[in-house]
DNA sequence: CGGGAAATTGATGACTTTCAAGGTGTGTGG
DNA sequence: CCACACACCTTGAAAGTCATCAATTTCCCG
């Protein structure tokens, strides 16, 4: 485990100037809004490869916002067994699983040497209370994490080793690609161990599966680059598990 | 799948003489904010064995409270396969898987024959905005739902399959003895097959735990109904993926 | 350049699913 | 009220998937 560190860094970009911004918290903000925002944030935060960003439990700092590299959370249970429970690229958000009790439930690792921006959770809950904007912010991200949570459940619990890590590839190509960088071609920030884990397999499955896959001519890799070869092949295997006789149920609601 | 039939019903008792006062939403609001609530509260709501409450993608109609019954909640993929992510018992909320959207994110299925009460959305948005408890009422079941989210994720990913029932009956005994009822001996209303989908396991592995652990007198089982014989041998069970070499981690904060 | 962590590969076997059949209970209609 | 049908649950046998263990290779960092 890396020492603690907490250099502050120069400071110079402003949101309106930064690469993220359209996928950041200001894009739900009037610009007004992210210049009031602009004053509560340190965007000096600076981690190391493994350094922690909150621990479970711990009363929270704040909000953080990923400025480059990359953060996993993860929960562990009381016999210290980890499961992953996200990975946070550039752009995207954490330290919201915190938001109710004031208490982290998971952890959060820097994956590499990672830049953070951070709203502390008072400047946060003041900058609800005043901007609609804020909570639209809020909401937005609730939403998304539990609608993450969901789909890995239904991941985890009814597909193949192979259909769960196609079906990974593809959501990080559709990420890669809505940020305006390739879907074909793109870097995997974790280890194997930590995707393993997300991905409820052992290393050597997902080793396995990934020598397969290239075999097959569906995608390439050196390290933790990906290029993905054959789009139509991971479709099809993250969507194998195809019951034949399943239909619609028909819609009977209450109201 | 039953037709659908929105019944009133007589609705005569009020919230402060339900019995389920302590553990729904009242709980967390002044005798002022309860009386306020009251007026706005649909408690007509009735349903039969496989009615929805509502469906995936629907338009949210409002916040429910279980009265009676019990309700599953499940996620589906595009092949069709289905996911459970949750039972609602007497007591329970759901509805805000919807709540950043305003679209239903789940299906919500009545297990037997239930009985709900019912905030419309606008109300409870209205109501979320004049009290204070009523916000903290949102988080604190955002939050809940996002732990729970977590743990199952812990649970499918990390656990054997004897382990995760064992770790659900110990879950639902808690439930039922913070309500006042016997953490000995309880119904479990949904169906095996729902159950051993929660759980991530087929049918028959479920059924198969099931009979081993009555066999070993850690249970006795009549249909529904389960009687818990032996809540130490369950809890070495629940906890029995203990890695030996896990040490805690040394806390090396960023702050 | 060397040590060690990370990743790959192979062999083996445990656990779980699947398929198939039989049993049990519940609810509905006569 | 009874009987029958159907849905649900259980049990058995066989097959597959995936984890584990062990050894080797590759790569990264100091």
């Amino acid at each position: 485990m890396k020492p603690s560190i907490n250099i502050t860094a120069d400071n110079t970009i402003k949101c309106d100037a930064c690469s993220l911004n359209q996928i950041c918290i200001p894009n739900k903000l009037t610009d007004m809004e992210v210049e009031e925002l602009e004053t509560s944030i340190d965007k000096s935060i600076k981690l190391k490869k493994k350094q922690f960003v909150f621990r479970s439990n711990e009363e929270a700092n704040g909000v953080y916002a990923v400025k480059s590299g990359a953060v996993k959370t993860s929960v562990t249970n009381k016999n210290g067994l980890e499961q992953v429970v996200e990975f946070h690229l550039p752009g995207d958000l954490l330290g919201f699983d915190a938001f109710d009790t004031g208490k982290h439930k998971c952890n959060a690792t820097a994956l590499e040497d990672t830049l953070l921006c951070r709203i502390s959770l008072e400047e946060f809950d003041d900058l609800c209370d005043r901007m609609p904007g804020m909570r639209k912010v809020m909401f937005h991200q609730v939403g998304k994490e539990i609608t993450h949570s969901q789909n890995l459940l239904l991941s985890l619990g009814q597909q193949q080793t192979d259909e769960r890590f196609a079906a990974f590839l593809l959501k990080v190509a559709a990420h890669y690609q809505s940020r305006g960088f390739s879907s074909k071609e793109f870097v995997l920030p974790m280890l194997r161990q930590d995707l393993s884990n997300y991905l409820g397999m052992a290393v050597e499955t997902l080793s396995r599966i990934i020598t397969r896959m290239s075999d097959d001519g569906i995608l390439e890799t050196n390290r933790r680059m990906i290029t993905i070869k054959d789009i139509s092949a991971l479709e099809k295997i993250a969507h194998a598990s195809c019951a034949p006789d399943i239909v619609p149920p028909p819609a009977t609601n209450i109201i």
